[in-house]
Formats: C-alpha cells, sequence, structure tokens
DNA sequence: GAGATCGATACCCGTGCGGTATCGCTGCCC
DNA sequence: GGGCAGCGATACCGCACGGGTATCGATCTC
C-alpha cells in the first residue's frame, strides 16, 4: 500500500464526499474515484458503500481511517524528523516541546531553566496548542516532547515519566455564591443549572452534543465563566494565573490530575533524554 | 514521502550495499541508486555517505531508518487489519494473541479459558514466537495482542495492563553443586565460568559479542543447560515445565518479572478490549 | 597493472497516474 | 411527472516516472 493510496482514502473518508476530496487534494474526480476502486479491489475488501447520492465508510473503511491515519502520521514524522537530523549536522538541532496553552507556566519554566544549565543542552522551542492537539503534533514529528496532563489527555502509545501531581479546582465568576465556601464536592459544581460545563472540541474537530457554550482555548473559557455563562474544573496550578473577575473554590473529590512528560517511543535522541532526565529530577 | 521509497531506503541501510539491496527488492541496481538519490534530493538530507566501495549511514540516514521502520509497520498494520475487518463481516473476526513460546502457559490457558467464557468471545488464536519477536508482530498488525514480560520486553509505544509479578529462579543441570541451595545471589550465579549466560539475537538477528552460546529458543536453551554447557535466569513459573534433568534455585535479589498485557494504541477493537477486561479480573 | 567489485550514468521502454469529456443514476422541485 | 442538478463511474488520451540493459569510473586485491 502506497502513502498516496492511504492519503487519498483518507480524504475521502473524512469527507464522505469524491468531489470535495478531490478538490482538497489538487486533483480531479474521476482518478480518485479510480485509485479508491483500485485500493479496494487490492485489499479485497470493500470502504466505502456509495450509492449515486451519499458515501458511508464500512467496518473495514472505519478501520482503515483509524490505522491509515496513523501511519500517515508515522511517515509525516519520518520525514520531519529526519530533515531535522540533517540540519542539526549542520548548526542546532534543537528540540520542540508542545503543551497545552493556559496550562501552569511555573512547571514549563522550571523545567527549561533546570535544562538550559545542563552541559549539553540544546535550545529548546516552546509550542503552544489547543487541548488535544499535542498529541498529534508529537505523532506526526512536529513536535519532540510534549507536557500531558492526565486523564485529560491520552498518553497512549507515548512514553511517560510523571512529573508532578495536583488537586484540581472549580473555576466561577467572582460573585458567585459557592465562592464564599473553603471547598466543594464534585456534586455541588456539576450540574449548576446557569453554569454549564463548556464543551471543547473533539480530535476530528466537531463539538460533542450536549449543554453548554463551545469553546475552543482557555482564553474563551474564562471570558465566558466571568460572563456568568459557565464553570469550569481545573488543575489547582491555573490560580496562579486567574484574572480579578474569577474565583477558585478547591474540589475535594476531583480525581487528581497528573502532569507527564511524554515523547514517541522510538526516537529517543539524546537531546530528548537529557530533557526528560532533568524533567523527572525537578 | 511514498513507501516505495521508505522501503528501498530501509533495504539499502540494511544491507549497506546496492546489490544486495536491490536483489533482495526484485529489482535490477541501477533504478535504486536513482530511487535514494531522488529521496536524498527530496528531503534535502544525504542519508548515505557511499565511496566507491562502501556505503554507510549518515545520522539522517540512522534515523530515517529508525523512524521508517517504524511507518512501514504501520502501513503494514493498516493494510493487514483492514482485511482482518473485512473478513470479519463475512465470518468470524478473531483475535490474535502472541506470547513468547517457552513463557508460562498456566496464566494463559486460565486467560484463554476465562475469556472463551464470556458472552461476546471470538475465538482467539495464540501465536507463539521468539523473544523480541513480539513487538514486531503487534506493531505491524499480524497480531492483536500481546503478553509481555518487563523488563526483558520492551513495552513502549503499547497500551499495557499488568497482569502479575513474579520473582526469578536460575536454571541449572540437575547435578550442579549450586541446586542443593534453598537459594542464591545474583552474584552467584551471573558469572559461573563453566556455565554461562547464553546470548540471544537482537532485534536485528545478530548475536552480540561475548562468551556464552548462542541460542534462539528455549528448547534449544535448556538442552545447552542440561548439557553443562549454559545457565539461565528465568522466571519461577518455568519451573512447571521444567525437565527432569534442569533444577531451579530461586534467586533472590534478582529483579521481579511482570506479565502485562500490551495491544497497539490506537486500534482498540471491542474485541480486544474485552479480553483486556478479561485479564484484569483474572 | 590486470581483474574484480561496486555505485553512478546514459538511454530506452512500458506502465500507470492524472487530465478532459461524458454517461448513468438519483433525488428534488416546479 | 419530467426536467434538472449533483454525484460517482467510465472511456480515452498523453506524459511523467519507474524499471530495465549497457556501460563507465573508481577503488581494492593479488
Amino acid at each position: 500500500m502506497e502513502t498516496r493510496e492511504l492519503r487519498y482514502f483518507v480524504a475521502v473518508a473524512e469527507e464522505l464526499h469524491f468531489g470535495r476530496a478531490a478538490r482538497r487534494l489538487g486533483i480531479a474526480q474521476p482518478p480518485l474515484s479510480r485509485a479508491i476502486r483500485q485500493l479496494e479491489r487490492r485489499l479485497g475488501a470493500a470502504l466505502l458503500e456509495r450509492t449515486s447520492r451519499t458515501v458511508n465508510l464500512t467496518e473495514a473503511g472505519l478501520v482503515l481511517l483509524r490505522e491509515g491515519r496513523a501511519a500517515l502520521d508515522a511517515v509525516e514524522a519520518a520525514d520531519r524528523r529526519t530533515r531535522r537530523a540533517a540540519l542539526a549536522a549542520t548548526g542546532d538541532p534543537g528540540l520542540v516541546l508542545v503543551t497545552k496553552a493556559g496550562a501552569s507556566s511555573e512547571l514549563l519554566s522550571k523545567l527549561l531553566d533546570a535544562y538550559a544549565a545542563e552541559p549539553e543542552a540544546v535550545t529548546v522551542d516552546v509550542l503552544l496548542c489547543g487541548p488535544g492537539e499535542q498529541e498529534r503534533l508529537l505523532r506526526d514529528g512536529r513536535a519532540d516532547v510534549a507536557l500531558l496532563h492526565r486523564p485529560f489527555d491520552t498518553t497512549a502509545g507515548f512514553d511517560t515519566e510523571e512529573l508532578c501531581t495536583e488537586s484540581q479546582v472549580v473555576v466561577l465568576p467572582a460573585g458567585h455564591p459557592l465562592t464564599g465556601r473553603t471547598h466543594v464536592q464534585m456534586a455541588d459544581v456539576t450540574d449548576l443549572p446557569d453554569l454549564p460545563m463548556p464543551r471543547w472540541p473533539g480530535p476530528d474537530g466537531m463539538y460533542p452534543d450536549g449543554p453548554g457554550p463551545q469553546v475552543r482555548d482557555h482564553t474563551q473559557l474564562l471570558q465566558l465563566i466571568a460572563l456568568g455563562r459557565a464553570s469550569a474544573i481545573a488543575p489547582e496550578s491555573c490560580r496562579a494565573q486567574l484574572r480579578d473577575d474569577l474565583a477558585a473554590v478547591p474540589v475535594l473529590d476531583a480525581p487528581m490530575v497528573t502532569t507527564v512528560i511524554a515523547w514517541p517511543p522510538h526516537s529517543r535522541s539524546r537531546a530528548v533524554a537529557g530533557l526528560v532526565q532533568t524533567a523527572t529530577r525537578l
């Protein structure tokens, strides 16, 4: 199976529309139809159920979509990391560390300072991204190492080391009645009728159904909370960066959040190893 | 980057010889040379240092070899799993479980029995393989789930659940003086001059340098121990399948061995999930 | 210095990918 | 209900690119 075929199939599977997929791929529709047919013939498996009006994934197509995305990420990672390795020969290789925008900057800055003091330290570029994007960046080679937050982020497929664990707080508008409490329980805050939990986009960019406003990043979220339109559970360390119009109350029975440093299992370069080692010593 | 290019490069990188690599790939040498040159041009990176007599990997080439293998495995896995999913529609999908030949069969048979009793159980094919091969089978889709033994097997890149932990014993020929002891220390057995530890092949099929006989599987190993030519450290559960001409003595300070069930992180099918759940309940 | 070995180059051929034009089917709407 | 619009499939064409053979240039060996 060639990566071209995989790219074509993934495009069609995501669009569920040959014309749009072809436009996205920058080719015409007929060669795309042919390529998919040929892929199906070679696999001996129907991937799509097409009527002349609609396209739908079969069970096998669903599997190939999932596995194919992972495979394409791996190929892309091989490409990117090779290019980086080649540049490394003629200059500073550097590392790219990715973490969630809005996550605790205290741990990160401590880590960067400590690592910079190491004798064989290389430059570390920090990349901030929205929730759920880090895993992708790590898998396709755009980043070398990530700070993830369990249980929110999935660490599946990566090597990890635990760095620290913290409890969580509920973030509320400054004047809210609950802000007088010294602590609350999950049950007190999960179903506040006027302050629903926001909805984050899934890995496919779509929002799950349900109540609560849609948010894309932490700035939006904090704004919504300040406006009295939402509330949120967040790691305790977020208190350091709370605005004046927000308040935080510890949630005793909320799950603990563990910050881990994660890296792709196959590419343990010396630079990554050094950074990880520094991190575990913090 | 196309998988064809990756396959070509990996072949050359492994053979370090264009002629042999071309023969292995079933093509002539000139197109192979051209393909590699083109790959290097597109990546903007030298992958191989060639003189007219020898070929060697550059730093970037080493990276591409490592990453490229992983990517090719992922592509192959996508292929295989899609084919399997298509067959599943017209019959029993089934699971393939891989474990080391010679590993404890007690845990495995308990697991298989317990899982078979589940209402939605599918057939499980058991695949036995040599040490170090399981990870490969799991990564390239020939197996769905594996029983691995930490710290011997690397679980990097997989999701795992711990099943059980056991101590280790040293396996010796039946008449050996140490067999009278009730227990020994690592120091007592690591450097027995007449009974060296055997050497296992690495992932590349090559044997590391050093003393000790080369072995490929457990039968060979046991045979060598019985002949008084080797000794070995092994999990306690191996005692159940020891031959009469062998004896085992507990090694108090040997590292504990943990048996884990492992599966590829992206392909958590319902069948795999069921098997894992059954395993954790044992 | 002759020969062997190995990678690179030159050149040719055929497959296969991509393009345009068009068909056949289906749902929609006046 | 018939015309129309939208979609995927098919037919056909041209060319780029992958693969083959022949050969060269360099280097190691005896």
